[in-house]
DNA sequence: CACCGACGAGACTATAAAGTCTCATTCAAG
DNA sequence: CTTGAATGAGACTTTATAGTCTCGTCGGTG
C-alpha cells in the first residue's frame, strides 16, 4: 500500500514538526512506524518531504475556500466559512511556522502569496458589504485574521480550547471585536 | 571592550536568527562583525547565547509593564501602553517563533508563563473596568491580543506597516474590533 | 509454488555545524 | 616601551543528520 505509507509519513511529518521544528527524519520515520529509508523511497528529499506537506496544506485551503465561495451568499458569510474551515484544519499547518526553508521554494511561496492576495480581496469584498471597518487598512485586515486564526491553533494545540469553541471564538472576534461595544471607552490617560 | 562586543553579538544574533531561524553560529558572528570563536568567549555554547537573548526580551518586556504600570491611571491604559510598548520591540522578539530549543530551559518556560499569567491577570482587571466583552474567556482575550501583537511585528518586518501605525492598528483593534460597530451584522446565510 | 514490489534494518558516506585550542595581533594602561 | 586582556583567524575534533546502498523478509498475485 504505496499510497497508506506515503500519507502516513506526511501525518507523522505534520505531527512531530509542529511539536517540535527541528525534528529529524529519523523521528518522523519512528513516528510514522516507518523504516528511515521509506521515507526516501516517497520523497526525494527532507526538502521534498516539507514542499509536499506545504502543498497539501495549501490544497486543502484552496478546497476549503471552493467550498466557502459556493455555499456563502455573501462575501461575509464566505469569509466566516472559510475563517472556520482553516482554524479546523489548523493542525495541518503549524508546521510552517518553522519553515523556513519553504521561503526557498517559489512555487510554495507564489502559492502562498496568492491565497494572501484572495483573502485581501475576500476582505474588501466584506467591507463593501459594511461588514469591515472603512477606515482600517486591508493588509491590517488580513494580518489580524491571520494572527487570530494562528492564536486559535495554537490555542487548541495548548489544549486551552476546543477546536469548535476556538472557531466560534475567532470569528466571535472578528465580527465583534475583543472590547464592550456601544461604547468606545475613552482613553483616559494623557 | 567587552560589554559592547557581548551587545553587539546579541544584536546580531537576534537580527539574523529572525530572518534565518535556523542561522549557524557562523553567520551571526559575520553579521556582528566578529570571530566565531569570540562567541564563544562571551557565551557557554548556542544554547546558551538564546538563553541570554530570551532573558533580555523576557527582562525588556518586565520592564516596559513595570514602566507602565507606573504611568497608567487605569487597567485598560496599562494593557494600552503595555501593548504599544510589545509591538514597538518587537524585533527583539520574532527570533521567539522559532526557537524550539528554548523549550528545554525551565529558567525561560517558567518566566514565559509568568508573563503570560500577568497578562492574564491584567485583562481580568480591565474586565472588571467594563472594557473586555464578558462573555469571552480570559485564555482566548489573552491569546488574541498575542495574535495581533505578534501580526503586527510580522507586518513591521515585513515592511507593510510602519511601526507607530502597527501600534496605533493594534490598539485600535483591540479596543474597537475589526468590524463596523453598533450593528451586529446578521449573520444572513442559513 | 514462484515471483515481485514494498518494506525494515542497518551499514556506510558526506557534510555542516558545534565546540576546542593555539597563536599572532591589536590596543589601552602603566 | 612593556604588559596583558580581548580579539581574529584558522586548524582541529566531534557529532548529528542527510542521503545512499544492500540485503533479507513479508505479503499479495499470477
Amino acid at each position: 500500500m504505496a499510497l497508506a505509507t506515503r500519507e502516513r509519513i506526511l501525518e507523522a511529518a505534520g505531527g512531530t514538526l509542529s511539536r517540535n521544528p527541528n525534528a529529524s527524519l529519523d523521528q518522523i520515520a519512528v513516528e510514522a512506524r516507518v523504516g528511515r529509508a521509506t521515507v526516501f523511497r516517497h520523497f526525494e528529499s527532507r526538502a521534498g518531504l516539507l514542499k509536499a506537506l506545504a502543498s497539501r496544506a495549501i490544497a486543502e485551503t484552496d478546497r476549503a475556500t471552493r467550498l466557502a465561495a459556493a455555499d456563502a451568499r455573501t462575501a461575509t458569510d464566505a469569509l466566516r466559512l472559510i475563517t472556520r474551515a482553516v482554524v479546523g484544519a489548523g493542525e495541518s499547518f503549524r508546521f510552517l511556522d518553522s519553515a523556513a526553508e519553504l521561503y526557498d521554494e517559489p512555487e510554495i511561496v507564489e502559492a502562498y502569496q496568492r491565497q494572501m492576495s484572495e483573502l485581501a480581496d475576500l476582505v474588501e469584498a466584506t467591507r463593501r458589504e459594511g461588514f469591515i471597518r472603512p477606515d482600517l487598512p486591508t493588509a491590517w485586515v488580513v494580518a489580524s485574521i491571520d494572527g487570530l486564526i494562528w492564536a486559535a491553533c495554537r490555542a487548541v494545540g495548548d489544549g486551552e480550547l476546543g477546536v469548535v469553541q476556538a472557531q466560534d471564538l475567532v470569528w466571535e472576534t472578528i465580527a465583534d471585536g475583543l472590547s464592550t461595544e456601544g461604547a468606545s471607552e475613552d482613553r483616559d490617560a494623557e
